[in-house]
DNA sequence: GCCAACGTTGGC
DNA sequence: GCCAACGTTGGC
């Protein structure tokens, strides 16, 4: 099993409507990158544990954490025409986008902020907290996970 | 809104 | 294949 960090804004996808959303989980779409888009393709498996994090909001940082449901599958958005993700480059026979589902696990009782995690020595290969990291899905060390989940209490 | 960092595009 | 121009991301 392997950790991950999925970055998403919560004005498209919070922590809240995740868990809304209950065992039935949410479809992880939108991915157009393709270093992220490899990782969800050959990496990241079922069953993996994943931290949800905020970003372009009020409140940057880790909100809590859920739980890969469903493996790689071509993401269904590339393929609708009315979505923002539409990819005319993209056919059935050869998707170009991938996505997981994810299941809501838990809300932290306060998010974790991107200061807290820069501010931790523990954390500083994390790379959300390196300047100019764009990647929406990076990797997560075991310790990593543990330092962050200390960090959120309990 | 600004701007640094990074990715993609396209001319050559 | 190089690289300048452009677009996007995302923290501040």
């Amino acid at each position: 099993m392997h950790y991950w960090l999925l970055k998403t804004e919560p004005s498209e996808l919070s922590i809240d409507t995740l868990a809304e959303r209950g065992d039935a989980g949410a479809c992880w779409e939108g991915v157009r990158n393709y270093q992220a888009r490899n990782m969800l393709r050959d990496q990241v498996q079922l069953g993996d544990k994943v931290f949800i994090y905020h970003s372009s909001c009020a409140q940057i940082g880790i909100a809590g954490i859920a739980r890969v449901i469903r493996s790689a599958y071509p993401d269904p958005s590339q393929f609708d025409k009315h979505s923002i993700y539409f990819d005319a480059a993209s056919t059935l026979e050869k998707p170009r986008w991938i996505s997981v589902d994810v299941c809501h696990e838990r809300t932290f009782a306060e998010i974790v902020s991107l200061q807290a995690l820069k501010a931790n020595p523990a954390l500083s290969d994390l790379a959300v907290v390196k300047k100019g990291s764009r990647l929406s899905v990076s990797p997560v060390a075991a310790d990593e996970w543990k330092a962050v989940l200390k960090m959120a209490g309990k």
